[in-house]
DNA sequence: ACCATTTACTTGACTTAGTCAACTATATCG
DNA sequence: CGATATAGTTGACTAAGTCAAGTAAATGGT
C-alpha cells in the first residue's frame, strides 16, 4: 500500500510479529502442498510461474520477470533461452531500447501453459470446495485485505472519496462512534444509543432540500462522516462529525466540515451551529480552523461521565 | 477447519478461485522477499525451517519433520546428520520404537538458531512497522482468519456462543439487518432507521430485571441476535430476531428463540408476542416450531413495499 | 561530441538443494 | 511365524539456482 499517513510507530507488538511469522510458516507449507500437485508437468515451478506471467501480461522484458518473480537474471536468461528453443516464446527487440526485448508466448506456448493453468485452477477449486460458500467469501476477503495492505506497488489509491448515505451506513457509523468513544473516553452504551437515535431520526425525517450527509470512504470502507440538519429556516446544525483513527491526518475531518459549510451557505442558512464536548480536542481544532466561534459551555452528566458541552456557531 | 456444516457446493466461483491464485502468487513472492534477507546466514532456508521446528517443539522425530515441512525423508536424514556432526542436535532412540529417535537442539544448536530467529523476527517487525497500528491489526486478523479456515487440523471450534449486548453491537445489528432486508426484499433505508430506533430505545430504557438481549457470536463475529422487551407486566415482546446468512443451518435462530421463551417463562410473563412480516419465511418456521400461533394479520405499507404484518403469540 | 557509468542481458563455472531407489532394522498385523 | 509396513540411511543422480565476468546499448555530465 501507499503510505499516506505514517504515525510514529512504537516497535510492533511481539504478539503480532509472532502471528505473522506463524502465518508465513503456515502459508509456506500451504503453497508447498499446492505446488506439489503441479510437479508432474514438464515444467518446474519457476518455469510455470514465468509462463503464468507471460500468459497474463503483455510486453514483459527479461528484467521485468526477474524483478517480479525474484529470480536471478542469469537464471531467467537461461529459462527464456530454453523456452525459445522449444518455440514457446518469441522475443522482439524493443525499438526504444535495443538491449531489451519484449517477450510473448507463441501459440505453442499458450498450449503448453493451458494444462498447467488448468491444474492450478482445479487445485485451488478443490481447496475452496472444502469450505461452505460463506467461508470461501471470508477467505478471499482476508486474502484481498492482506494483499492490499502489503502490496507496496498498489496503484496510488484515491485517498478517500465522499458520497451520500447508503443502507448500512447508519449502523456502521453508530457502531464505530460507540466503540471509539467508549475506548478513548470511557463513554457507556448510552452514547451509541444516542447516535442510533439521531441517525434514525435523520433518515426518517430527511429533507433532501435542506439536509445532507457525507460519508468518506476509503478502499470501500467508511472512514468518516458528517450530517447537516435543518434546525430552523435560518439555522443549520452540523452533527456527528467523525473520522476513523486509521484515516486521520488526511484532512478528511476538515474536508467534511468544509462541505457542510458550503452546503449551508448555498442553501441560504444564516448560521451553522454544532454541539460538542470540550474533551474532543481534534474535532475542536477543526471547527476553530473553519471559523466556528465558541458560543456557550455547560456542564452535563452523560454517557456515564461528567462532561462539558460546547455550542459553536459559524455565521455564514 | 473441521466442517460442521457443508452445504452442497456448486463448483466454486471462478472469481474466487482467481483471487486465491492471485494471492498465492503474491504471497509466494512475499515469502521469497522475506527469505532473501535470511540467506546470508550459514543455514539454508530449509535448514532454518528445521531448526525453527526443533526450537519450538519437543520430541520431534525425523519423520515428523519431513511430514510437517514437506521434505523428502532422505534429505531430512542428511540435514540431521549434518546438524549432528556440528553438534547442533542430539538424538535419543525412542524406547517405544527403536527405529525412531527423538531429536532435540543442543545448547549449541540453540545458540546457532538464536540469530536466525532474531533476523526473521526483525524482518517481520520491519514489515509491520511500515503500517499504522490499526492496519497491523487488520493484517494479522486476516491472517488468522485464513489460517483458521484452511487449517484442517484446527481444533473443532465452538459453532457459536451467546453473550449479552456490548458496545458496538447495536450499530452492527442495525447495519446488517438494514443491508440484508434491502438485499433480499428491497426494503428501503427506513427499515434500517427503524432498527436503529428500536435498538436505541432498548438501550435507553433497558430494565435488566425484565428485559434481555442475546448476541450470537462466531469466531469473534456477530452472527445473530434477538431481544426481549417488557410490553406490560403480563406480556413480553420478542424483537429483531436475525441470523447471518453465513451462519444459517446451525440452529442459531431456534436457539435464540428458545432463550427468549425460557427467559419470559422464568420472569413470569404470561405471553410472549412478536410482530413480523409474512414474507420472512425462515423466521416464521422458527416461530411455528417454537409453538407460536398466528393471532392477527394486517396489510401495511412500509420500507417502500406493500407488506403483510403478522402478530404471533406464545402462551407461556 | 565524448567519455564514464549504468543497465539489460548473456555465458561459463559452480554449488546447493532436492530426488529416487535400494537397503537395513524394527514394528505391526493376522 | 511370516508377510507387510514403517523409520531412517545411503549412494548416485539431477534440477535449480548463484556468481562473476563479459558484451552491447543507453544515459548523464561536461
Amino acid at each position: 500500500m501507499t503510505i499516506h499517513h505514517h504515525p510514529k510507530n512504537e516497535a510492533p507488538n511481539k504478539q503480532l510479529i509472532d502471528a505473522v511469522r506463524a502465518f508465513n510458516r503456515f502459508y509456506t507449507r500451504q503453497i508447498g502442498l499446492l505446488d506439489e500437485g503441479l510437479l508432474k508437468s514438464a515444467f518446474s515451478l519457476t518455469e510455470a510461474r514465468v509462463l503464468y506471467e507471460l500468459a497474463h501480461r503483455d510486453g514483459l522484458t527479461a528484467t521485468d520477470l526477474g524483478r517480479d518473480l525474484g529470480l536471478d537474471a542469469g537464471y531467467v536468461s537461461r529459462l527464456l533461452k530454453k523456452f525459445e528453443r522449444h518455440d514457446l516464446i518469441s522475443r522482439s527487440t524493443l525499438v526504444s531500447d535495443a538491449r531489451q526485448s519484449s517477450i510473448a508466448l507463441t501459440p505453442a506456448g499458450r498450449n503448453a501453459f493451458a494444462p498447467l493453468n488448468k491444474d492450478s485452477h482445479d487445485q485451488v477449486a478443490a481447496l475452496l470446495d472444502r469450505l461452505p460458500v460463506s467461508e470461501q467469501d471470508r477467505l478471499v476477503k482476508s486474502m484481498r485485505t492482506i494483499q492490499a495492505l502489503l502490496d507496496e506497488s498498489a496503484e496510488p489509491k484515491i485517498p478517500y472519496l465522499l458520497r451520500p448515505l447508503q443502507i448500512g451506513d447508519i449502523g456502521w457509523i453508530t457502531r464505530r462512534q460507540g466503540m471509539l468513544y467508549a475506548q478513548d473516553y470511557g463513554w457507556d452504551e448510552t452514547y451509541e444509543a444516542l447516535v442510533a437515535e439521531i441517525l434514525a431520526a435523520f433518515v426518517k425525517s430527511f429533507d433532501p432540500k435542506w439536509e445532507r450527509s457525507w460519508i468518506a470512504e476509503r478502499d470501500g470502507e467508511v472512514v468518516g462522516s458528517v450530517f447537516v440538519v435543518r434546525k430552523s429556516p435560518e439555522v443549520a446544525k452540523l452533527r456527528l462529525l467523525y473520522v476513523e483513527p486509521s484515516a486521520r491526518g488526511l484532512g478528511i475531518g476538515g474536508r467534511l466540515v468544509d462541505e457542510c459549510i458550503a452546503f449551508a451557505r448555498a442553501k441560504g442558512y444564516k448560521t451553522l451551529t454544532l454541539w460538542t464536548n470540550d474533551i474532543l480536542g481534534s474535532a475542536r481544532r477543526i471547527y476553530q480552523a473553519a471559523g466556528f466561534k465558541l458560543i456557550d459551555e455547560e456542564r452535563h452528566h452523560s454517557f456515564g461521565k461528567d462532561l462539558v458541552g460546547q455550542t459553536w456557531d459559524l455565521e455564514l
